[in-house]
DNA sequence: AACATCTATCTTCCGCAAAC
DNA sequence: GTTTGCGGAAGATAGATGTT
């Protein structure tokens, strides 16, 4: 929240994005090259032209869900923030269909993997409400433990394993262009204040940001604060 | 301290199109 | 029909960064 109310602060005309990025089930020894395949396809996603003439800066998490035959479903939320320009015409707009073709691109499948984008809406007047709607919201979709925990124990241990070689080594949330810098800055600070000022954490967050995280954990469908 | 991952940069590759 | 030139993307590598 901090490095993107900073985000905010410095690009006061950008706009955030959520974009989720998704691949066909893999199995679970395919779990791990999979998960970092995709992080070096997402890499590459905002390398191509298109998507980073107005990219500022990303931050994407990675989320595995569990099928009932065995198999997961990984897939990538990436939160991003872009300058106003990308709203501006079809030579600066992705939409949906087109993100679908680059993801397809950067991963080399021989399918359109199903994408989802959507633009955050910096609607002050329905700023408290829709941040209480995404809350609501939030709640409904609490990670289960009953996806990993069944009474076959012998599957579930071989689940765990799977998350386990799966996530092993690979970040769950990563920053990249901007974002990245502000959070080394911000880490920084840090320091700082711990060693000079220790109760001066009360930061001012701009409700359009709470908003932008509060709707991203939605989308994530996860419980980190 | 050792190891893994990430990033930046450089080189190679590919496809398109213009020129011959 | 073949060659040449160009731009963008893929691939590789090394160095930086982060983790254990």
């Amino acid at each position: 929240m901090q490095v993107l109310d900073e985000a905010h602060k410095q690009r006061k005309t950008g706009r955030f994005l959520f974009l989720t990025l998704t691949a066909e089930n893999a199995s679970g020894e395919n779990l791990k090259q999979e998960v970092r395949k995709m992080g070096r396809a997402i890499s590459k996603l905002f390398q191509y032209k298109k998507p980073a003439k107005n990219l500022l800066g990303y931050v994407r998490s990675t989320e595995i869900t569990i099928n009932k035959n065995g198999t997961y479903h990984q897939h990538m939320h990436v939160l991003l923030f872009v300058k106003p320009t990308y709203f501006k015409d079809s030579a600066n707009y992705i939409n949906q269909a087109e993100w679908s073709k680059l993801w397809q691109r950067a991963m080399k499948l021989d399918y359109q993997p199903i994408v989802n984008v959507e633009a955050v809406r910096s609607n002050k007047a329905k700023g408290k409400n829709s941040l209480i709607a995404s809350a609501q919201e939030t709640a409904k979709y609490q990670v289960k433990s009953k996806d990993i925990l069944t009474n076959d124990q012998e599957r579930d241990l071989q689940v765990v394993e799977d998350l386990e070689q799966g996530l092993a080594g690979s970040r769950q949330i990563s920053y990249g262009g901007l974002f990245k810098e502000i959070r080394k800055q911000l880490q920084l600070e840090d320091v700082d204040a711990h060693l000079i000022n220790v109760d001066d954490d009360k930061v001012k967050i701009d409700e359009m940001v709470r908003e932008v995280v509060a709707k991203w954990d939605y989308q994530r469908k996860n419980y980190f604060v």
